[in-house]
RNA sequence: CGGGGCAUGGUGUAACGGUAACAUUCACGAUUCGGGUUCGUGAGACUCCGGGUUCAAAUCCCGGCGUCCCGACCA
């Protein structure tokens, strides 16, 4: 892409509104823009970010059996009802509105009841199952308090995942092979040093929940963490019969600031017993189903990785999600030779397949550096008529700082 | 939901109770061309909304909306 056609502009300065890390740059990069608070738009640069995000999710999640669809945002207060979760004594950030006829609906803040109610015609034996689902769609939730830019919205894209299982055995042996997948999420993301599996409360049906959680003095979870282990506790369940089961000590922890990226949970038969979800096992006998749920905000782990990978000039995406791979960086005015290199080179680039961000502009040379430095691309490479008198590119990788001049084949051998 | 802070051109900041200023941005013209170059000319504001005090309010007071932070909450 030329980016004398991409419309956002980048500023030199954040709002002063925003403090968060994740926020005050993605705004200035041009990513999201703010529509209020809690509350943001996608522009062309994070849109890209968010659906290469979407891309690794979807391949992990595809990996494990999962099988994609999409359901509504409306919901219907009926459903609700069943599982006693329309009040708002009980589910306090509900989005509700109401249809012409008076009737009221919900604004999805998740979907076990959905889900499950739908399943109901389409399991009925053994047979059937299991069946992993997932989506990738808006969830809306009405917090009191919306914070740190993407860390916590009112309305953002999740995926979220439902297992439906004959039994707690097969349950528990796909909820390990979940774990795999978040894990291999997360490396893939850039951040599998910093995000460690924590265990967390598991309401009615397990003993714990399992969060990734990744180290950020921008997280609002505390956690203790086992170096060794690689695994965290959460706060919330820090005892000693939790210190005991897990065979760690709490000398061995540290306690840290972490942002929850994901969680997966055993929800057991709440859901399918109070929605009639019953299949009929080899007996003959009639089973509740038994089930998983499994998150993962897009937009809170974009703001993640542009919270803690960032430095002070500006985003620093890893190349698995980054909007292009290359940044071409031309700084002669248009129809200069080096213009012309440089256009001949973004060509080549997208003939070869990679993602290039052509930066075709006619500005000063110091605006176009500070931009692409904001930006984040992984790679830059200058052409200019000082590279030209080498016969080389100046190639710069933006997370090391490292530069390199090297010619066609290398730079795209590095690129690659 | 408790507590605290902030609201002024698109953005960031000034302005003792007395004509709203500067930077950036934008437009035009020069200049420059390896780290937001330099200069000129212009454009851009009912100072968040509603009340009140005062001869006079961006400024003081009350209420509201918005927003940020701390806490509480958080499948």
């Amino acid at each position: 892409m030329r980016q004398s056609q991409l419309f956002t502009k980048t500023r030199r300065e954040a709002p002063k509104e925003e403090v968060s890390t994740n926020a005050k740059l993605l705004i200035r990069a041009g990513y999201i823009n703010k529509e209020m608070a809690g509350v943001y738009s996608f522009l062309p640069l994070g849109l890209r970010v968010r659906d290469k995000i979407a891309g690794i999710i979807r391949e992990e999640m595809n990996s494990v059996g999962g099988v994609e669809l999409e359901m509504t945002a409306l919901q219907n207060q009926e459903l609700y009802e069943k599982t006693g979760r329309w009040s708002d004594d009980v589910v306090d950030n509900w989005f509700k509105t109401k249809l012409k006829s008076g009737t009221e609906l919900g604004l999805g803040f998740t979907h076990e009841e959905m889900i499950t109610e739908m399943l109901k015609n389409h399991i009925s034996s053994y047979k059937d199952l299991p069946v992993y689902a997932y989506q990738i769609q808006t969830k809306f939730r009405n917090e009191e308090r919306a914070k740190s830019g993407l860390m916590r919205g009112r309305e953002f894209l999740m995926k979220d995942l439902y297992s439906f299982n004959d039994n707690q055995e097969s349950l528990d042996d796909f909820y390990d092979q979940m774990k795999g997948a978040y894990e291999r999420i997360f490396e893939r993301v850039g951040l599998g040093d910093l995000t460690y599996i924590t265990y967390a409360s598991g309401g009615t049906f397990s003993k714990y929940s399992h969060e990734y959680q990744t180290l950020s003095e921008a997280g609002e979870d505390t956690i203790y963490v086992s170096e060794e282990k690689k695994l965290a506790i959460n706060k919330e369940v820090l005892t000693e019969e939790t210190l005991s089961e897990l065979g760690v000590k709490k000398e061995d922890l540290v306690e840290k600031k972490a942002i929850e990226v994901g969680n997966i949970f055993k929800l057991g038969t709440k859901f399918s017993s109070a929605l009639g979800l019953i299949y009929t096992d080899e007996q003959g006998e009639k089973q509740p189903v038994v089930m998983g749920s499994y998150g993962i905000g897009l937009g809170r782990l974009m703001g993640t990785v542009a919270e803690v990978l960032s430095d002070d000039k500006g985003l620093i995406w890893p190349k698995s999600i980054a909007p292009f791979t290359l940044h071409i960086v031309s700084l002669g005015i248009k129809d200069s030779e080096a213009y012309k290199v440089a256009e001949e080179l973004y060509k080549h680039c997208g003939e070869k397949g990679l993602e290039v961000f052509f930066d075709d502009r006619d500005i000063a040379a110091g605006e176009k550096f500070a931009d692409a430095d904001l930006l984040g691309m992984p790679y830059r490479v200058v052409v200019s008529d000082k590279t030209l008198k080498e016969g080389k590119f100046e190639l710069k990788e933006r997370k090391s700082g490292e530069v390199k001049m090297v010619n066609l084949s290398e730079l795209l051998a590095i690129v690659k």
